[in-house]
DNA sequence: GCAATTTGACCCCC
DNA sequence: GGGGGTCAAATTGC
């Protein structure tokens, strides 16, 4: 599936490609065997030292995204398209409201059995891969918070239909859950041409360590707030490609004190798994990180 | 001036 | 009939 035809089936296709059970297989297979990898080679390195803790997080926080990914596979329906989705505009009609002339096509509304979503909780509303413009804000009936609406900025021009809903949690103030609906058909961007086949999966955990109050050897990597367009990964994404958020949040049962937005990418290109993360605004790769410790170590 | 956001109305689904 | 998703004019910000 390392080839350019794997992603053309999948790109834009709107029935489900066959190979949709294999691709989520390969990737939780890669995912798993690579973080078995992990850990065998962290056994040298001291309980509680600041590589291992790091890496322990996100060991975790790979189980956490393949229990998503296995609920997720059980649990949506991707690819699917809404057949009222497709007949906007085929009728016009005006409605006068008061000051405003309103021409309105006929409506195609969304089922509200929300296909093709995912819903995600996460401490802020974090930035993800795509841009979004927001398009209503709805107070919801005995909700304490209104719910904001958020579309692709692509819609006009490249008729992607992604949309996405964030709402403060009612439990929990901090947090906001954010419903991502519908697919990404944007991403063949001729100013972003990617040079490199790969996909990843990203979220973010909570973890309780003191993860980087230790003085660590970390490489100072340019990063904006976009993570994905940061590195060399194209616009698109496995885990978008099937129907997921760019961003995962997985909470932790402990009580959150530091956010590590985690990411895993697999290079097609060199048939290679990545393990990067996120904490204090720096974007750290796991290999520089340990080839940085190793070389201090030697 | 343009783009993004706000906000009230419209309209579909349950 | 009501809740909720979307539309689009008005407003705001750059």
């Amino acid at each position: 599936m390392r080839d350019m035809e794997a992603w053309d089936k999948l790109e834009g296709s709107s029935s489900p490609p066959p190979d949709w059970k294999v691709t989520v297989e390969a990737l939780i297979r890669g995912a798993r065997d690579s973080a078995s990898l992990l850990s065998c080679q962290l056994q040298d390195q001291a309980s509680g030292s600041p590589t291992r803790v790091l890496a322990e997080g996100i060991i975790h926080s790979i189980s956490s995204a393949l229990l998503v990914l296995d609920d997720c596979e059980k649990t949506a329906v991707p690819w699917t398209t809404n057949p009222l989705q497709a007949s906007s505009d085929d009728r016009q009609n005006e409605v006068s409201s008061g000051k405003r002339k309103i021409t309105r096509g006929r409506r195609a509304y969304r089922s509200r059995s929300l296909p093709n979503s995912c819903t995600t909780i996460t401490a802020k509303t974090m930035k993800d891969a795509y841009s979004w413009r927001k398009y209503g804000q709805k107070r919801i009936y005995k909700a304490t918070f209104p719910r904001c609406y958020y579309r692709c900025t692509h819609k006009p021009d490249r008729g992607c239909q992604a949309t996405k809903q964030v709402q403060q949690s009612e439990e929990e103030p901090t947090m906001f859950v954010i419903t991502y609906m519908g697919e990404h058909t944007c991403r063949s961007n001729p100013n972003k041409a990617s040079t490199s086949e790969s996909c990843f999966i990203s979220f973010e955990s909570r973890t309780t360590e003191p993860m980087m109050s230790a003085p660590l050897p970390i490489p100072k990597l340019d990063f904006d707030d976009e993570v994905v367009s940061s590195s060399s990964q194209p616009e698109s994404s496995l885990s978008e490609e099937l129907g997921f958020p760019e961003t995962m949040a997985i909470e932790a049962s402990a009580p959150p004190t530091l956010p590590l937005i985690s990411q895993i990418s697999f290079d097609f290109s060199r048939d290679y798994w990545e393990f990067d993360f996120m904490s204090k605004n720096e974007f750290i790769n796991l290999d520089d990180m340990l080839n940085l410790e190793n070389d201090g170590l030697s």
